[in-house]
DNA sequence: CTGAAAGCGCTAACAC
DNA sequence: GTGTTAGCGCTTTCAG
């Protein structure tokens, strides 16, 4: 591997100034700048990370931390935070938080800290209070996305609102017996995603002055299986039948649109489902969801993260905590209530 | 951030040792070791990544190359390499090639040079011939999956085989009119896994002695969408109509599925449906296929690049380029040919 | 605008 | 077994 000092040679100047030319860090001319730079192509010559950062104290990766990586939701975020990265030539070093204790707890004790990164983005986790303070303690920009973490810097969506969009859609389509697959009350405690969308669809329908029916709720897990499950039993049971379904993910708006038709449902003429997410196969099944541009999200929270970096050295200002975009997307899935 | 001589004032012994003691790379006494592991513990030391790496040459941190991070089998592997390198202490990067050519190639030219890393898996990656000298010359160890690169280290499950068995399975279940969804003869030339697959199918055809027919090749691009439109081209088509399909990848044979419900067919009474990969919906479609167990994949890579890199400084022997499992799991869309 | 030189925090010979 | 010490390859004062 060339060094920094084989380049000085070639260009016939200091190693200092190599640095200052290749890094734009300090004053140079533009004649010796074009030298090194010219030197520093020829040679093949790239900083080594690690002597960089040692002596700079500057890393030029971000740690990103995931719960799952084979959800849809998350790969996406994922996805929108790499590029993003890319772009700015930071890499990313990525945290797979798994349920298995004490590797999640290995994460936080030691990998974190061995100050590989400038700062870290949390996609969409649930810390515990410990979690963030080791989170905390590292000094270092953090960046969480969705589920108000009210210590972190939080870019997330209003959830309720996203749910009460889907509600009203449905509701100003005429529908009133609407069934909820989502979080089930038990959890109304936490305050996370699930049971914001399960109040949002509450609030919805109160202000319609519909009243709430127990009946009228199915729990699953967030999964097309969970979805196809909730909706059997929805539309399967005797007595009142609702005319449509609000689906706290397009996994289980999907899973409910085919319980549906395996029922002999015709949707939307019989039945009207709406999810949330904006999922790859929303547009395949035609399926009326709010988007929330997850692809977006984790752009956000790249550029988030890179502008408080650059805030510390230089002297912009910090991010405000932004609410995230929504938007509904009327596809096939849903339709006016008929007769 | 608590360095390296506090420990050893703590502990009462030089910092060559303390180092020593916490790599457990060279001899310390119990004693000692002890004393030092405490002293760590409770000023809750981490060594530094830069420093450690500037001094040792070793990064403990391997970087990860894919295509797509959104597609269930690339971050299904991901997700295996990420829990087998995090169990043995190792960081990853994460490097998403995206079709943008100049990003794409600023990963070869500058973020994979950057001594970043002691190694590279390649997931799934259609690999240039330059990007492949790239990569030969960071003179590290490099481990592909998939896609027969001559010049790496290769992890790849038979291709041809695995379709090869899923045809076999068609056959066994007396079927003769087999269509096929996946890649079109355009691309003969490529030997990537799409025309592996395509090969095997039709190894199997000849076997059985069953001619090709034209007319039934439908070629789709490996998504629900493009497996839902071929289906309902080969099916849709009046005069001869097949009898089972074989989808090179399971995104399409759900797409064929939904295509064959569509059209009034039933699966599997009127049409067998196979796949390949055994992605997690497969399950819920009850969809016959070849697995091909993404996880591991990504966990075998994983232990295969360990191996390469304690081999280089311990005396370990380097691994050899391994076949992949891969097995039928037959689900209920396939069924012996009625009558 | 550029150079000299002192580290950044560790590891690895090399002694003892 | 353990301490001493010379770097690892950069960045960054500090001079000039």
């Amino acid at each position: 591997m060339v060094s920094i000092d084989e380049v000085a040679r070639h260009a016939g100047v200091s190693t200092a100034t190599v640095s200052r030319a290749l890094s734009g860090r300090g004053h140079v001319s533009e004649a010796t700048r074009a030298r090194v730079e010219t030197a520093a192509q020829a040679l093949g010559y790239v900083v080594s990370a690690s002597a960089s950062s040692l002596a700079s104290g500057r890393m030029r990766n971000v740690g990103v931390l995931v719960p799952y990586l084979d959800r849809w939701f998350f790969s996406t975020v994922l996805s929108g935070v790499a590029s993003a990265l890319m772009r700015r030539g930071y890499d990313i070093t990525l945290y797979n938080l798994t349920a298995d204790h004490d590797a999640r707890r290995s994460i936080f004790e030691t990998f974190l800290r061995r100050q590989r990164v400038d700062g870290v983005i949390a996609i969409s986790i649930e810390l515990g209070h410990d979690e963030t303070d080791r989170l905390l303690e590292l000094d270092i920009p953090v960046i969480a996305i969705g589920g108000p973490n009210p210590r972190l810097t939080t870019l997330t969506v209003d959830d309720v609102a996203v749910a009460r969009l889907a509600t009203e859609h449905l509701l100003a389509l005429g529908h009133r017996e609407i069934a909820h697959i989502g979080a089930s009350h038990e959890y109304d405690i936490d305050f996370h995603i699930p049971t914001h969308r399960r109040q949002g669809f509450e609030q919805a329908l109160a202000d319609a002055g519909i009243p709430a029916r127990t009946s009228l709720y199915e729990a699953a897990d967030f999964t097309v299986a969970g979805g196809f499950r909730a909706a059997k039993q929805l539309l399967g049971r005797p007595g009142e039948r609702p005319t449509a379904i609000f689906a706290a993910s397009d996994e289980m708006a999907i899973g409910a649109l085919l319980a549906a038709r395996e029922l002999g449902y015709r949707v939307p003429e019989d039945l009207s489902v709406v999810g949330i997410d904006g999922h790859e196969l929303g547009e395949f099944f035609r399926l009326t969801t709010v988007d929330q541009f997850p692809l977006g999200q984790g752009e956000r929270a790249a550029d988030a993260i890179l502008a408080e970096l650059e805030a510390k050295d230089g002297g912009a200002l910090p991010v405000a905590p932004g609410s995230l975009p929504y938007d509904l997307i009327v596809r096939g899935s849903t339709a006016r209530l008929h007769g």
